[in-house]
DNA sequence: CTTATCCATGGAAACGATTCCATCATGCTT
DNA sequence: AAGCATGATGGAATCGTTTCCATGGATAAG
């Protein structure tokens, strides 16, 4: 009663061969009438075929690896949300990895993903381009979901490279030397756009951006969507712990009262911008304009509610589930899903020069 | 390149037996220069032992099965990161899944993890004793987090003893049928009741509950909290949807329009909360006094902050993993961790009869 | 010097499934 | 009627590991 039932048993209690058995179950040729005997003997000793036997079989094993950095960030919940979802009708089970944005455990969590044979991925990558090798060397298929691997330093001299590029202002359509993994992202450069545009439209001239770890692109894009050459003082970058996030929006308002708008880079940061802001007496939207990356449920509630940059974390996590455990076909290199501007009450015109601003 | 390295490979490349190289690499005895060969051919092969195979060896997968309700509440993914912590300490794979708090999902998700045989299991049941009946048949070691099972239906005539116990009016310090499953809980009871009391003292008499699933035993410590027979139109239930969530607290809100205060049984019923008293221009805490179960980041964040009924979402996921995965040991039949009020400014005094309130 | 002990070592079985292949019976074609 | 094709069936190999057991050599004890 303690053990589960084998194949072996189910072959004694039907009285055929266990190739019969398990031809049955998956769909291979028997007669009519012991496959109803056979069926019925399953289902009655409730026998359930080992997934372990039969992966160890077939040397693969099925199942999705899931990366994420943090569960506690709403936005992950989100895209884990869409991955599950789409494993769920797959029928296939999902290994979970919480990398707390750490390269070290990142990488400890892919040497497990390798032992368990789980060789399909989603990942939200915190590590560089060195910390996939292992993955994709072993055969992984892996697919990143909302950001791409750092581009740390490069592996094989390829600086001038890099160095052009950054001096050319514009970010490169591709990295210096791109993994070769398809990936699902928000389409983080129109939506940095659109929130600068709006800004700008406001009257916004000293547009800060406070950015977190590993959206490089949304940088770039917001230093490309300000235009001339950033004012670099105005972005910050924080890690992804709460504490520095807080940090950074709070130094960021110190250090730079001239700024009048802020763009946060991620539901973190902009939880931290508003706290700093509270913090220091700045009042929203009358004293600084705050737009948000990520529209999770509680941007809403603030008040005044939250101006974001809504990005469809659900389905990124999905398309991305989708895109590693449907084989065959071909894989588009990188799907961009939009993103759309939620105008709510966080913003508000320029106040104009300190003192003769819209205060009544 | 492609295929990884097996066991046999590295023992003919270190010429030894590869009973010799499993014992090196599980630490069993061998000659020095004999171990120093085989680690230095490991190492050289990028050899990683198979779970797969060894699972199938030892008749049981390593791993812990975490099944919560639904990755996007905040809470949720506290405890979800709790598990995993220390899941990873252990150096155990997690395979997660997300059931929706849907009895029949839960359901899938059980037959999965049975079929992978993952049989150590922590879960925020969604389903009633019945549906976790197949998981315990099977020899699953299964703790129950944040909450128990829903006593739905008894399955054996256990029909009089419920109603005497609700007749009582006391919940029962243990459910009628309990099944054998250790559990961490957070300590509802007085969390409750710290609230309510708290509210009491500010004045208010009519105070609502605004639940949601699998929360009975919250219910009951607020009609124990409000005493004498609980005006039970003040108490109200959604499923786990924010529609849900919405529509109760909405409706809540408009057909008792003497309530003046709220408790709401988590973070997803008191962001409704806010969202339907806004809606209905009911000002926080001028109108309405608000205290919500959950100490979630946005708390802070809302106008005024949420008093709250913190309790340790990440320490319960923690602990219950713990549970699960220390073997040996007795294990303890229930932990119940401590909650805290933490008074913010959703809740003021009592206004009195409309109109004579301390609007001033 | 002989015998008992101990340890390193390798062969082989086992875990539970899938799948190739041989076998056998049946029905059809010529 | 004989041969051939077809389809159902079971035996056995296989996947990668752990672990039991036998073997053999060396050392210690008598």
């Amino acid at each position: 009663m303690d053990k589960r039932a084998t194949i072996k048993d189910v072959a004694e209690a039907a009285g055929v061969g266990i190739a019969t058995v398990s031809r049955v179950l998956s769909g291979g040729s028997a007669s009519p009438q012991t496959r109803e005997r056979v069926l019925a003997v399953a289902a009655q000793l409730d026998y359930r075929p080992s997934a372990v036997g039969r992966n160890l079989r077939q040397r693969r094993t099925g199942g999705l690896g899931l990366l994420v950095p943090d569960l506690t960030d709403t936005f992950f919940g989100q895209l884990a949300e869409g991955a599950l979802a789409y494993a769920r009708s797959a029928g296939e089970p999902v290994v979970l990895g919480s990398t707390g944005d750490d390269p070290e455990q990142e990488s400890e969590m892919i040497g497990m993903l390798l032992e368990q044979s789980v060789d399909r991925v989603v990942a939200v990558p915190s590590g560089d381009a060195e910390t996939w090798q292992p993955a994709l060397r072993a055969g992984m298929t892996v697919v990143f979901a909302d950001r791409l691997p750092v581009e740390g330093a490069d592996p094989a001299g390829e600086g001038p490279d890099r160095d052009l590029m950054l001096l050319d202002g514009l970010p490169p359509a591709r990295p210096s030397r791109p993994l070769d993994v398809p990936a699902v992202l928000a389409d983080d450069r129109s939506g940095i756009r659109t929130a600068v545009r709006y800004l700008r439209g406001l009257g916004h001239r000293r547009i800060a951006y406070l950015g977190g770890p590993g959206h490089d692109r949304r940088a770039e894009a917001f230093r490309e969507a300000v235009g001339a050459p950033a004012d670099e003082e105005l972005i910050v970058f924080a890690t992804g712990s709460r504490d520095s996030a807080y940090a950074a929006a709070s130094g960021l308002f110190q250090s730079r009262p001239d700024l009048s708008a802020v763009v946060a880079g991620g539901n973190v940061l902009g939880e931290a911008a508003v706290l700093a802001a509270r913090e220091l007496d700045l009042r929203v939207p009358r004293d600084v304009s705050l737009v948000m990356y990520d529209d999770v449920p509680w941007a809403e509630l603030c008040s005044p509610p939250l101006t974001v940059i809504a990005q469809p974390g659900r389905d990124i996590g999905y398309r991305a589930a989708e895109l590693v455990l449907r084989t065959g076909a071909r894989r588009p290199r990188t799907v961009v899903l939009p993103t759309e501007l939620i105008i709510r009450g966080s913003c508000g015109p320029y106040p104009g020069r300190p003192g003769a601003g819209v205060r009544a």
